[in-house]
DNA sequence: AAAAAATTGGGTAACGTTACCCATCACCTC
DNA sequence: GAGGTGATGGGTAACGTTACCCAATTTTTT
């Protein structure tokens, strides 16, 4: 490693020269400690400012606080977590925590669970996870050293929190619309599961289960058509091809998230039938793009930048100390498009 | 706060004692140092293995090394940025190194000033700064301190690297595509500078300037049409209002980034007008759902996964030492679709 | 066989911060 | 005025790791 010029960082050691106090004073104030008086304040405020000062976080961490919350996200691509992050960041901002985002990878338990271990090795004050796949328990071992907080499962834990979507009611509203609309043959996308044993919290699992519900519910229990792909444009594609080749082919196509849903728009498309003349197709987040005239892609939404502020908070007042858990839900809503139609409705132009 | 049962953590010292070595040793396993015979490795990492122990990286952070990167991102929102992100995991994860991100926060300076301290006072080991919007100068700085790669700025510094796509070519190869195809009032959609000053080095700047360069270059000099907004969905919507409203009305719109060509279709859509039978859109990224048939957004590609490669490799290096600057750069490729057109062109309808 | 060199392992002092204690001083109260 | 109380400031020992040394041993060279 070459030498790097790299100034020294000024330490509180360099403050509390400067301000002719000793550290532990500057110390105080940094944290706004008891027994300060207010000469001392300003006096020692004066010598940070002149000099610059900035707390070095590792050594903060090795006492014990890092003021870093860690968040956890599948992958970025998804533009429903950049609502979550947006109202994260809101919350605790002015609390002094800075979020720091890793990448969990999605599907697969042994990228997420190297993530985990990154923040746990950095320190984190506390972990907002989102969309977690991994089991129960690994996540109960992580709560018991850190305070976190579940974003996207319908877990029940008693010793961390969670914030969701109502799962049930956004799937059930899609079902439904699609039914009133005079669709029997309604297929569903979902994700495949890749941890072992039925995982009934995960969201995905809950939305096509009330897909299964519903379509049971309305005796349409024999057009049930499941593509067990993954929430993402691929994975979309692929299941909507797989579902294409049925006969009789499916009417409408509910996707369980938005990405999917693109790339089963792109599927659709590709084998020469029409949106929504020939399938319908809803999606589920709400993602900004559905709502563009091109696409106008049906779906449910759920205030992300709610949930994201709501996790924060939480988050906070676990740092601060709270023990019992908390369950917030948020309860969805349709939001109807021009992608979905009764069957047979002649194709209307996107353009006009 | 409440006493938390975290049960401390397995430590250098514990695995130490474990394998009856010193601490030092194990230190030195860990690294790969120099003075380790055979016998001493397997029986440290047998130890290790044994106690679960993992490296704490606070401490760590305290001698020097924290094996972290990180990613200072404007926004998740943006498709393009995962690309990035994902080509640089690809290149560091095999050396050990984690990226951690950061939100920017577009193009306001003083979040991007948060955001950059925030990843210093963390002692990250680099770091891989995408799109920032602040003077050159506090980039040599950060550079001065930690190894520094510039993704998607076209500055020339003796203390960065930079990785970035030709802009140049690529607002060329849109521009000439719209001429080629007839069109003469051409509009572009750009990013507002917030920083004091010209800022020639910044990409939205150079596709800008390019644009008036090419419509100069071809005598088309009085149909420039400048809407300067953001490149996002908000900023494309903006922007083609202004524009739309203009008389006469151009016939194509370049936008700056797809973001802005989302919006700007959503824009074109509401005023009632096709695309691209009243309008042709352009964008530049090649985000994925610019493939979507109902989007089917001629953009301009750059190989975003490409980029975060050689940006990881470029820190990699920096970090091991090297000092000369590299520079590099990508050529775009334009990708045309149907959201382009001869203007006049009967409106081909998106579904067939 | 002596000298030199290389290999291997360990001791120790930082790195910057804060929790915990103690010392001092001013001001009360009895 | 003796003793108590509160407010204020400082001393010091960690936190877990590694860079820099030195000591002991083995191997190579002369």
């Amino acid at each position: 490693m070459v030498t790097r010029d790299r100034q020294r960082r000024v330490t509180i050691t360099d403050v509390a020269e400067h301000a002719q106090v000793s550290t532990t004073a500057v110390s105080k104030v940094l944290r706004n400690a008891y027994g300060v008086s207010e000469a001392m304040r300003i006096k020692v405020q004066a010598a940070i400012d002149e000099l610059g000062y900035r707390p070095h976080n590792a050594a903060r961490a090795m006492r014990g606080r890092t003021f870093t919350i860690g968040v956890l996200l599948p992958h970025i691509r998804n533009p429903f977590f950049a609502d979550i992050l947006d109202g994260l960041t809101d919350e605790i901002s002015a609390s002094g925590y800075q979020a720091i985002m890793v990448q969990s990878g999605g599907h697969d338990p042994a990228a997420e669970r190297r993530a985990s271990d990154a923040l746990v090795d950095r320190q984190v004050d506390g972990v907002l996870w989102v969309a977690p796949v991994c089991p129960r328990g690994q996540l109960e071992k992580l709560a018991r050293d850190i305070p976190l907080v579940v974003l996207g499962r319908h877990d029940r834990s008693a010793l961390y929190d969670c914030v969701l979507d109502d799962d049930e009611v956004g799937a059930e509203l899609v079902v439904e619309h699609l039914i009133a609309l005079g669709h029997r043959r309604i297929a569903h996308i979902t994700q495949k599961d890749t941890v072992g044993g039925r995982a009934t919290a995960l969201l995905h699992t809950i939305r096509a289960a009330t897909y299964e519900r519903m379509m049971t519910e309305h005796g349409l229990a024999d057009h049930i058509a499941i593509a067990a792909t993954s929430y993402t444009e691929e994975g979309g594609y692929d299941g909507a091809h797989e579902l294409l080749v049925r006969d009789p082919r499916p009417t409408a196509i509910f996707a369980g998230a938005d990405q999917a849903a693109f790339g089963a728009l792109a599927a659709v498309h590709e084998a020469g039938l029409s949106v929504p003349g020939d399938i319908s197709v809803a999606g589920y987040d709400n993602a900004r793009l559905t709502g563009l005239a091109h696409v106008a892609l049906t779906s449910v939404d759920q205030d992300g930048a709610m949930m994201g502020q709501t996790a924060g908070r939480l988050l906070l007042e676990r740092i601060a100390g709270r023990a019992s858990a908390v369950r917030f839900s948020v309860t969805p809503t349709l939001v109807a498009r021009r992608s979905t139609a009764s069957p047979g409705t002649v194709d209307r132009a996107t353009s006009t």
